[in-house]
DNA sequence: ATGGCTGAGTTGCTCAGA
């Protein structure tokens, strides 16, 4: 079972990108952050290619900003979206559409979009604090089989910035954001870090500057995994192909596959992408025609 | 150098993103 997570900022201006890529890399769950859209202007957007490529979804969003999504092809059950406990921001009258969960394939998958913060002086960044923390309360009793998957808005740790001195403090970085996920992760593994411990993996790139052109980013987009879940990873990569280009979003897809259950038939079993023996682990591997 | 780019709505500007 692949399991995808991407922070398209904004699906729409996306789309010319996003189909083409669920038909080349035929994830069987996907993750989307940043869609920007109602769920009716989801709905009218991308229901006749979901449909098309057999993908069920739910969408939780709110127009203009924010807005999450799963899709699935392996089941999608017990959808739940929303933050029970969500600060709000400014106030818990107004809140954000950052989380949506559902069961897909014996897995409970849970689409992030973390709260940026902006500065750490910033109410926002007490918001985002306080936001983790009641997502903490969720991911904590999602059972033995969970993944937590989306742009956590945090570099776990310096090794996750291209140039941690020029990060202190500011947000993404700071010890207590840090702190935070480190607490909401209690129980779930980094699979990409995991398999890659000494690489340089960023997620995110600036637009400006050709940042991407000279790999300057952070690591942000994070699928963190139950061990059960963990255990079965094969393998997890950064796609960077979808970075590349014209009209990229900002951000890259994170990508694990997952060897089938020990006690299930859960999705097509997916060949692992050939590790290089030296280089910078960018090894993409080539979609493959095949069927559950 | 605190900018550089991109997207969205309040469009020919502002805000937000990270």
């Amino acid at each position: 079972m692949r399991i995808a997570t991407w922070n398209v900022n904004s699906i729409r201006p996306r789309l010319p990108r996003f189909v083409p890529w669920l038909e080349q890399r035929r994830p069987d769950v996907v993750c989307l952050q940043e869609t920007k859209l109602t769920d009716a202007a989801f709905d009218d957007l991308l229901g006749e290619p979901l449909s098309r490529l057999g993908y069920a979804w739910a969408h939780h969003g709110q127009g203009q900003w924010n807005g999450v999504a799963i899709l699935s092809r392996v089941g999608l059950d017990a959808v739940a979206a929303g933050l029970p406990g969500d600060p709000g921001f400014p106030d818990p009258a107004t809140r954000e559409a950052r989380l949506v969960a559902a069961t897909c394939g014996g897995v409970r998958v849970h689409s992030v979009y973390v709260p940026n913060g902006r500065t750490p002086d910033d109410p926002h960044y007490a918001y985002k604090l306080r936001w983790l923390e009641a997502l903490g309360a969720i991911v904590a009793d999602a059972g033995p089989a969970a993944v937590i998957c989306g742009d956590m808005n945090i570099a776990p740790t310096d090794a996750d910035v291209f140039d941690p001195a020029a990060y202190v403090g500011q947000t993404h970085v700071t010890p207590p954001e840090r702190a935070a996920l480190a607490r909401l992760a209690v129980g779930y593994r980094d699979v990409v870090r995991d398999h890659w411990p000494t690489e340089r993996i960023f997620s995110y790139w600036d637009y400006r500057a050709g940042m991407f052109h000279q790999d300057l980013g952070m690591r942000i987009d994070l699928i963190l995994a139950t061990t059960p879940v963990a255990e079965r990873v094969a393998a997890a990569w950064v796609d960077r192909e979808a970075r590349k280009g014209t009209g990229p979003s900002d951000h890259a897809p994170v990508v694990v596959d997952l060897d089938t259950a020990p006690d299930g038939d859960i999705g097509p079993m997916v060949p692992p992408p050939s590790r290089p023996a030296s280089g910078r682990g960018r090894t993409i591997p080539q979609a493959r025609s095949r069927r559950p």
